[in-house]
RNA sequence: GCCGGUGUGGCGGAAUGGCAGACGCGGCCGACUCAAAAUCGGCUGCCCGAGAGGGCGUGUGGGUUCGAGUCCCACCACCGGUACCA
């Protein structure tokens, strides 16, 4: 025990043992009348223990939990584990055991950090995604989604991580590495499951409006990108000796007559289809083509400033709006999976069809000429020495000096069309209008918007997930597990062989995998893949209402009472994973009437990230600092309270710039205020010293609005601020039997419950209250003792503060002015210089200017 | 390339257009102590000055204003997202 006596781990083991005893923090039932408040950190995946980065997300999720039980509410702050997914099962094979084991293991260690950090959680509602009972409504909610056509089967080119043996979906692939490996990933053309979110996509976008205000403008901003709509045009390209028409989609119709070849993504199907009707020559050298482009990474394919390779495809494609026959290529700067796996090229006005074009090339035809006016202004003309007008464009050069062929840039820009035929003379968007006008009429295009957003695969060739839950019959039918037969679980890992190649684990364990088509009886096959495990952490919030109901995913009636999430907290790094994925199951479910809001999480909080040595903190580089066995010894306290001093909830924290031992300081600085005070409960407040009352009554007056600006480095600061003018008034003020001192330091330890709850009770049960502060209330501030009688007003003199002035709060302007006129700093800064302006805003700031 | 963010002491960071640097870390000095730790008190942006005081200061340059860290314009640096998305 520390000299002083103060003993934080003690303390902490004794408030942690009463807590798991009473179980203050469940959220109140039916009958419970206060207003309800959803707070939820983002469930922590059970690899090894806690670590730094979610001692500083959970410290959070406490404040903001505790925060509202002051406040009066009725609060559900629950916890869970996201405990699908690969980490166990690589953890498994390579050490033979059950990924099962290693999972339930680190969640017993998980829980036990939580309550040694003394988190304030329902304890009652814990949910575990790797639980039959919670994955059986996964299975339920893919059943639910293919009923309404939202997960299907195609085959298309995916990521694939070549180490973790698995597809990835786009949103998991970080630069062209594996989210989870980092390894470089590669396309491969497979048949998978895909959850239809590009259905989605405008309403993902357009309700991100909502959330203005409410979400960190930089998610809402990445959201927006990641979503990427493009509004344009699609238009039917003839093709020589093909039965139907192409379509292509472009942002810029407009330039339709600038079209001068035709490109498609040598990975599509309509590239082979193109390529088989070719010549045995060109066939073999599309092939070769194709070949090479699929050995490429994502990395080696995105890099834009690669040469354009491609191959002509002796195929040509029929402009619709002047018959002009286009030469056909197949070029990997298209993409397959995007718009319709093909453009038309226009190398005037694209810079990527450019570089193709000058590479192969190909002609190049301008149709807007970007040197004329577009807008009506009139252009200023300036004289010039003799008096003779200026031609503001005389240096601009001409289109033919911008020429694209010769210059090698594209001519992007606004102008007025040419060489257009009907379009000649037209703006861009006018321009855009009257094309897209005549290929409707002409049944030949039509106006269109194009997504960035993929579509979301969800299928995974490994183990350790919910299997999906769909049955192949001999026929190759696909149909669904019956409802009745839910959950389908996971087979047992023994014996089954989980290392990586390429298929996914189950179809090896045979038993498991036969079954019968639930229709006719006939001998069937299961679906050996599992789901995306961010198909589990999607809804997951719902679940949370009724975690043990064996009837139904979640109940509407408690989504009703409890839902949407009123604060969200977690890190970044889900921007857009989780958090879009979430957005659109709570869309889909909205849709199936089974709850009433759109939107799954009303506010987010975004911490940043834990660096240590400056980097990003992870496994493999070794710089990551667990609960056990040493992060917690400064005490819980101390390490949450230095987790909420240390900058803004925001940014980045180097984990070198938490300070326990500041916060060690300051804890046994309130600990001693409290052990100090002489007088009883029962005191008069009023009776108390007013400087240190003020005090008080101002943090309980600007805490509130702080903690839901959720600046809580500064409610710490203004903490110490108190703890600091109780410690005067007790040593060299108005003593310990004061009240206000009583009053201080009652306040102390409501506010500090909210960043060091151990410490808080202590102080609490010292002050002779048998009562959790933990569900105390928030005590109003007096109004009377927030405004002060004297201020500080400065005086400045051509904008420099020459003076300052104790002056009464009321004083009137004229008063305010004559005093700062008088005083004899203000006479001597004047030096004899008259006043030619003042400016007197009482009582705060008297300002002379002198010229 | 495109989109966005951030630049404040030795460090983490405060600051409704009104005393820049709250609060803390670190540092220096002192009290207590045989001594140390703990605790308590004082000082701590830079420069000049013995002092009183003065000058300079929020990435750089301009602007608006009686007054700018805060608003506007341009630039520099760093960070994040995204990237052949037609």
């Amino acid at each position: 025990m520390p000299a002083d006596g103060f003993d934080a781990l003690a303390i902490q083991e004794k408030w942690q043992r009463r807590w798991l005893e009473d179980d203050p923090f469940r959220a109140g039932g039916a009958d419970d009348t206060r207003p309800r408040k959803y707070v939820l950190g983002m469930f922590p995946y059970p690899s090894g223990d806690l670590h730094m980065g979610h001692a500083e997300n959970y410290a959070y999720v406490d404040i903001v939990a505790r925060f509202w039980r002051h406040r009066g509410y009725n609060v559900l702050n629950p916890i869970g584990w996201d405990s699908f997914g690969l980490p166990a099962e690589n953890a498994a094979i390579q050490r033979g055991a059950d990924p099962r084991e290693w999972t339930y293991a680190n969640i017993e260690r998980h829980k036990r950090s939580f309550r040694e950090y003394g988190s304030s959680y329902d304890w009652s509602r814990i949910l575990h995604t790797s639980d039959p009972e919670y994955y059986r409504w996964n299975q339920w909610l893919f059943q639910r989604l293919y009923e309404r056509g939202l997960a299907y089967r195609k085959e298309s080119p995916v990521n694939w991580c070549p180490n973790d043996q698995t597809v990835l979906a786009n949103e998991q692939v970080v630069e062209g590495h594996c989210e989870r490996c980092g390894a470089e990933v590669v396309k491969k053309k497979l048949t998978q499951w895909y959850f239809k979110i590009t259905e989605y996509a405008d309403r993902l976008l357009d309700d991100l409006n909502q959330l203005e205000g409410f979400w960190p403008q930089k998610v809402i901003r990445m959201q927006r990108n990641w979503i990427g709509r493009s509004v344009g045009a699609d238009i039917d390209f003839e093709i020589e000796g093909h039965h139907e028409p192409v379509t292509v989609f472009s942002t810029r119709p407009d330039t339709l007559h600038g079209a001068t070849f035709f490109v498609v993504a040598p990975d599509s199907d309509l590239a082979a289809e193109l390529a088989s009707g070719s010549s045995a020559d060109v066939r073999a050298r599309f092939q070769d083509y194709l070949e090479r482009v699929q050995r490429e990474t994502e990395i080696e394919r995105q890099s834009t400033d690669r040469p354009k390779t491609g191959v002509f495809l002796d195929r040509y494609a029929i402009n619709p709006i002047n018959g002009e026959r286009l030469p056909i290529w197949a070029a990997d700067y298209v993409l397959a999976d995007y718009g319709h796996g093909a453009v038309m090229a226009v190398p005037a006005h694209d810079q990527r069809d450019l570089d193709f074009a000058r590479a192969f090339d190909l002609p190049v035809k301008v149709v807007v000429d970007t040197t004329a006016p577009i807008t009506g202004a009139i252009p200023v003309i300036e004289l010039d020495e003799d008096g003779t007008p200026i031609d503001p464009t005389a240096d601009d050069p001409t289109l033919d000096d911008l020429d694209p062929a010769r210059t090698g840039v594209a001519l992007t820009g606004e102008g007025r069309m040419i060489n257009s035929g009907s379009l000649d003379g037209l703006s861009k968007r006018n321009a855009i209008a009257r094309i897209v006008d005549e290929l409707e009429r002409a049944g030949t295009g039509r106006a269109a918007k194009s997504y960035r957003l993929r579509d979301w695969l969800i299928s995974r060739q490994r183990f350790w997930g919910t299997p999906i839950p769909m049955i192949h019959t001999d026929d190759g039918r696909i149909v669904p597990v019956p409802d009745d037969q839910l959950p389908l679980q996971l087979p047992d890992a023994e014996g089954l062989d989980l290392a990586p190649r390429g298929t996914s684990p189950l179809g090896g364990a045979e038993e498991w995998m036969r079954t019968v088509d639930p229709a006719t009886g006939e001998p069937a096959r299961r679906d050996p893949d599992t789901m995306d495990t961010f198909v589990d952490s999607s809804w997951y919030f719902l679940r949370f209402l009724s975690p043990g109901d064996p009837a139904e995913a979640f109940s509407s009636a408690q989504a009703d009472r409890w839902a949407p999430v009123d604060s969200y907290i977690g890190g970044v790094e889900h921007a857009i994973l989780h958090l879009l994925y979430a957005r659109f199951i709570t869309k889909v479910l909205f849709d199936m009437g089974l709850i009433e809001f759109t939107e799954p999480f009303s506010t987010l909080i975004n911490q940043g990230m834990v660096l240590l040595g400056g980097s990003k903190m992870s496994k493999s580089k070794g710089n990551l600092v667990e609960f056990a066995p040493s992060m917690l010894d400064p005490g819980a306290d101390a390490v949450r309270v230095a987790i909420a001093f240390a900058g803004p909830v925001e940014d980045d924290i180097n984990w070198e710039d938490v300070s326990t031992t500041g916060a060690q300081k300051f804890l046994a600085r309130a600990w001693r205020v409290a052990m100090d005070v002489t007088s009883d409960p029962d005191v008069v407040w009023a009776e108390g010293d007013p400087a240190l009352r003020r005090v008080t009554h101002r943090l309980l007056a600007d805490a509130p609005s702080l903690v839901e600006q959720t600046k809580f480095n500064v409610v710490v600061a203004r903490l110490m601020e108190l703890v600091n003018a109780t410690r005067k008034a007790i040593d060299s003020g108005a003593g310990p039997a004061d009240p206000a001192v009583r009053e201080a330091a009652e306040a102390t330890a409501m506010v500090l419950d909210l960043f060091a709850p151990h410490t808080a009770e202590e102080m609490w049960e010292i002050l002779g209250y048998d009562s959790y502060v933990g569900l105390f209330p928030w005590r109003s501030p007096d109004p009377t003792l927030l405004v002060e009688d004297t201020v500080t007003a400065v005086v400045q003199i051509d904008g420099k503060v020459r003076a300052t002035l104790e002056v009464p709060a009321r004083i009137a302007q004229d008063a305010l002015e004559a005093m700062a006129r008088e005083d004899a700093r203000v006479v001597r800064s004047l030096a004899g210089r008259q006043i030619t302006r003042a400016i007197v805003r009482p009582p705060k700031v008297v300002s002379f200017s002198t010229h």
